[in-house]
DNA sequence: TTGTAGGCGTTATCAT
DNA sequence: ATGATAACGCCTACAA
């Protein structure tokens, strides 16, 4: 509550000096600063945080956007919120989680009151409003994923794409040749979300190149829908030896409704899970082969490209892409016989 | 990026007028406040934060503290992120994330340098060293959850205790005379949450009415050590017949465990989940019998408290305790014969 | 090395 | 009904 003016006159110096050794802007007589900083301390004073950002026109304040609409972030979210907060921190900015629903005003509404200096925007679907909507404003934004065509813009995505290519290479290997892809399907949000749609594009053209058949399927986001999907494996897929599955919260569900059909897993049926965190891999009997989603990277790396930038908008534009990792499991094997 | 200065200029009329208009504060005539308006549309203003906040003294935001320590927060953390911060936004706030370590000076930099009008601090311990931080500043401030001493603060917690209690009883009725109570425990977290201290007590307590033995028991919280202490429940436990369990994340795990064990739940043991989603709970097979934590309406009082602080600071102090909900679940039996 | 003073964008009081 | 203008707390040329 108390000011720099007040510190000022208890100091006996005027409120430039205090403003000096507040910021370090300024070289300051050791003598006075020790003055001012028993001041400060004596009066308890903290910088106000709207006086700094009007004058000097920045907030330090990064805002991550993320999707309020979702049922079910990726069980990494948590892991990304943290390492992003910290390297934030580190860097001498604040990461603020902004919860937005979508819209377009909401975007607008955040930038153009000037409350941050840039926007990390997560979840990013192939075609997505909020990023045209950021295009439109001035300020700096990075984003977690892809739209459809990313040019021109600063990113970091994990590479879905290879590791699907992975995963296949790994299961072909093991002599399957019948491998289906699994992802969710959330209210059409599976089809435009970029990660999964790549995954799905990877699929797609290796299994081709393998001169192997190609059968997707979706499944909603839960347990429940994983066990009836096993139904409907066993029903229509009877051939199918693996699984390439893009779906963590179903994965539980399925491997229980595949154990009450009596496939086995890995000896019938192998899977392996993409882009899941070890803990939830461990919900599942058996243990889920998987690949690990490389979460706090990803945060870390979001930050540095949002802060750079703002920093340095000359610069030429961060796009990284991140390899998920191989995660220990139990439910990939050799293909069965027939 | 306009100021009202230029919005005032292009409609002729004075800053203040445009002030009235933007903030409705006093009364326009329709036809000046028409040029404003146009004039605002034309130049894309929109009014700045911090020249705002400065001279209202305030933000409009709050600050929802959570802690970035945590490997996992609950499954129903999303869903009260996202209740808490749509309630806020209806009543003209805004509500941002603001992970913490649990350090005392990331607390006094956020309340001390004004940013946000009032804070709401989850997961809560019974001796909590962010609370002794708040109570010194001036922010207002409400809890999600209890210190051991909760008098003279604001809170809203959920009633683990008549849970714990329903569900004793819901067993009892059925025969089960061998309740164990198993918690989380993960670097000494659950020693202190005020939630599951609060659950155990009411555990031990309607036990002793009961005039059952009461035993506790602890648990990582994840899948693997879910596993492990099913083996430790058939070395040591034989006996036991039902389980009170405050764990959802080993849920899924201890029921895999305890079925390659030959424990065949509900038949041999049942299990009661407490504060956990109908989501978490058909991670398990069987779907667990639950409790169901009451996040959304958790999320909404605990925002209504907050502002009820800001506004209303001589208001009796908002404390709420919130039911659970029974949750539909195939975990619970009657008591096997011995 | 330190002080003076204008300005950042809004709000709100007090005139007109 | 509208306009002038003094805060709000801080930063930073520019002066001294």
């Amino acid at each position: 509550m108390a000011t720099m003016q007040q510190v000022a006159e208890r100091a006996g110096v005027s409120i430039a000096t205090v403003s000096f050794v507040v910021n370090g802007s300024k070289k300051v007589l050791p003598h006075t600063r020790e003055r001012v900083e028993a001041a400060m301390r004596e009066l308890g004073y903290s910088r106000n945080h709207a006086g700094s950002a009007l004058a000097r026109g920045r907030t330090d304040i990064i805002a991550l956007l993320y999707p309020a609409f979702e049922r079910n972030l990726s069980g990494t979210a948590m892991t990304f919120f943290t390492s992003a907060a910290d390297r934030a921190r580190e860097r001498g900015y604040t990461l603020v989680l902004w919860p937005a629903h979508n819209e377009a005003a909401e975007i607008t509404e955040l930038t153009a009151s000037g409350l941050v200096d840039g926007v990390l925007l997560m979840e990013v679907q192939l075609e997505d409003g909020r990023v045209d909507r950021l295009k439109e404003g001035r300020t700096p934004f990075a984003l977690i994923g892809r739209t459809q065509d990313p040019e021109g813009m600063a990113w970091v995505d994990v590479d879905f794409a290879s590791s699907v290519e992975t995963a296949i290479e790994e299961l072909v290997a093991l002599g399957h040749t019948s491998i289906l892809y699994i992802s969710g399907a959330t209210e059409k949000r599976f089809v435009a979300h970029g990660g999964v749609a790549r995954a799905r594009e990877s699929y797609l053209q290796t299994m081709a190149q393998s001169g192997l058949t190609a059968t997707t399927l979706t499944c909603g986001e839960n347990s429940a829908a994983g066990r009836l999907l096993a139904a409907e494996l066993v029903e229509h897929h009877p051939d199918a030896t693996a699984i390439i599955l893009m779906n963590e919260h179903a994965a539980p569900g399925l491997a229980i409704g595949l154990a009450q059909h009596g496939v086995r897993v890995p000896d019938d049926l192998s899977i392996i899970s993409i882009g899941t965190s070890a803990h939830m891999a461990s919900m599942a009997e058996p243990v889920l082969t998987h690949m690990d989603s490389p979460a706090a990277e990803l945060g870390r790396l979001g930050v540095d490209a949002i802060i750079e930038r703002i920093n340095e908008p000359d610069r030429p534009l961060p796009q990284t892409l991140i390899p998920c990792t191989p995660g220990e499991g139990a439910s990939v094997a050799r293909a069965p016989r027939r």
